[in-house]
DNA sequence: CCGATAGCTGTAAACGTTTCCGGGAGTCTG
DNA sequence: CAGACTCCCGGAAACGTTTACAGCTATCGG
């Protein structure tokens, strides 16, 4: 009797074949009893037995080929340390996981060969689909972006005319939130600790800082405006050289990690917060409510941007016909300590007594 | 001529059929061309020129199926909001990319069964390696970790047996360094802040601060040790109900959210850092020095023990008849101001002077 | 008691790729 | 000019699974 294959390959794992050759039934047979669909009593037996005895577990990559699914999804972002992008992220995995679907995250760190490379890879059926947070944007990027073999949705600004499932926030309004808010509250010399103005968002912050100091008639001063990287390490040291030629009374922070840096940088260096030096960080993260003062911070919607981002996902996995859809989440302001109008003023930097966080007024 | 297979598959993605038939060339060709290997200037001229005209893009599900791996590796982790989990990320990811693979992150929320459907998931090909950080193990867990298909690293505990690569690191000598440090400035009435106790870390901190209390002839006041998730709010509301009903002096945390949450619950609460009550956190993340007061901290050698994995984890793959290695990694103490044996006494709690932290004193 | 039907089984095709192998054409060597 | 060698090509098998299809047996209803 010649067997067609070999029953055990050559790296020892049972298949199938393995499975229903002991069981002394066909390959289909046992594959039937495996997924639960079928079989007379005694073959189940038999299968069920075999597979036991020999450890069978299937190979899910011959299952994928076959069904064309997997099952998974991944997230990209650049940064899975800065805690706006875990809101995100766990947002994203409760939709996700409702479609019983597995979520996972890879980090780019900022490195757009690898994202693209990433992307190359995972969506090429590795997965069922993709949400991408870039915040450098190429053309081989875009075109990689549209023409993947899997849905992708976007999560941050892209061109107009991007075919892309795409949800975003309107960063430049957001600085203007909190640039009103320090203006309303007597500021005046107010610097902008930025992120790299190659950046999507860090070009789109810029520009709504600027633009929202000509809306309040206040000259630009070069001196208050300062950029790093979006890490707390780099907020901190841009700080440092802002203070050692200027003398801010208030600092606009492109997000909460470089906020925390500023924060460190100001009480280094003598200044009070909020009493000499007001601070508003942005993305609104469980950081801004764990630091001393408890940072004021910009809300872009992280949580809610990512979950509309999975409903699109899903809703294009479901029907790939959809045409390309654009969502808009608003910013809001949150005003804690850092910012707050009325300073403490005698107490050393304790707590605020006002424990319960302010929440989000939206300005 | 009777083609044998549609040329268009119906969900209208290109293949290396399609590609071929347009190419007027085999299969075979196609693919070596697409591969780089062989093929006559006119054969790679058509072959490219057919491939673009379709926008062929391989699909990676296949090709792995042939080639038995995929290029990815998989971290489990419980909470990817935990700082430590990202420092431990990026010490993996190093290492993973220098071997060209990826490397993917899911959170598994602690989620027992969540982590086991991964790790059948995940581990049955997807990934040619998995790295699990578990924090609660079940027999069941243990089965699926063992014969998993692709190799498997485990960091943390694990029975002692457990057939599985393993880092580890000795937590209870961890929470040793704490009390010896806070006893050798003078403190009596230490509270312990931990973790939940049928996790597998919070077993070991439980069972090293008794151990610790017992070695310095400490009575233990149970009054003085309270449970909560290992998570920011539930160290805040834990501490607040600790301190509701006692009066320690000093406060070792099991990770470092805890950490922070205590801090805010003792400064709410009137104590002030480290005069009245100091605070040691563990973990040692970027957290612990974004404080104010800095944090003291247990160092559990994250990154080092995720380096080490990934390491075991290359190597397995490399050769999977490795026996099953086992690693340590001794903990180590940073102390910082929150724990400061001289309270820098005048100045309101703005940050320590002495800048540059006090780096790692293993004691 | 016979035909329809239901349930089970095995063969084979399919998913999309890589790769072994044999054959054919061309080039080089002696 | 014959043989060896190189290079390129296409057919076909293989990776491990699911599933359409057809054949078989046993049961049921009339």
């Amino acid at each position: 009797m010649g067997r067609k294959r070999l029953q055990e390959p050559v790296d020892g794992r049972p298949t199938v074949h393995t499975v229903a050759a002991r069981a002394g039934v066909s390959i289909a047979s046992a594959s039937r009893v495996l997924n639960g669909i079928g079989g007379s009593p005694e073959t189940i037996r038999k299968v069920r037995a075999a597979a036991a005895e020999v450890g069978y577990v299937p190979n899910a990559i011959a299952r994928s080929l076959q069904s064309q699914r997997t099952g998974l999804v991944a997230l990209a972002v650049e940064d899975i340390g800065n805690p706006v992008y875990v809101e995100m992220m766990r947002a994203i995995e409760a939709v996700v996981a409702s479609s019983g679907r597995q979520l996972l995250v890879h980090a780019t760190g900022g490195r757009i060969d690898n994202e693209t490379a990433l992307l190359r890879r995972l969506a090429n059926r590795y997965v069922d689909g993709m949400i991408v947070s870039p915040i450098r944007v190429t053309d081989d990027h875009l075109t990689a972006l549209v023409d993947s073999p899997v849905p992708v949705v976007v999560v941050g600004q892209l061109g107009a005319d991007a075919a892309v499932d795409n949800v975003r926030t309107d960063s430049r309004h957001g600085v203007a939130l909190a640039v009103d808010h320090l203006v309303g509250t007597g500021r005046r010399r107010i610097g902008f600790v930025n992120g790299p103005l190659d950046t999507v968002p860090g070009a789109a912050r810029d520009a709504g800082f600027r633009a929202a100091l000509l809306q309040h008639g206040i000259p630009l001063d070069e001196d208050l405006i300062e950029v790093g990287d979006f890490q707390y390490a780099a907020g901190r040291a841009a700080t440092e050289r802002l203070l050692a030629r200027t003398d801010p009374d208030a600092l606009v922070c492109a997000n909460d990690l470089i906020a925390v840096g500023a924060l460190h940088a100001l009480l280094a260096a003598g200044r009070r917060v909020p009493q000499d030096v007001a601070v508003v960080g942005m993305d609104d993260t469980e950081l801004a409510r764990m630091m001393f003062p408890q940072l004021s911070s910009v809300s872009l919607g992280s949580a809610e941007r990512g979950r509309r981002a999975a409903e699109l996902l899903l809703q294009r996995i479901a029907d790939p016909t959809l045409p390309p859809r654009r969502e808009q989440v608003p910013p809001s302001l949150a005003i804690r300590a850092s910012s707050g109008v009325t300073p403490p003023a005698p107490r050393p930097a304790g707590p605020p007594t006002t424990h319960p966080s302010s929440e989000g007024v939206t300005s």
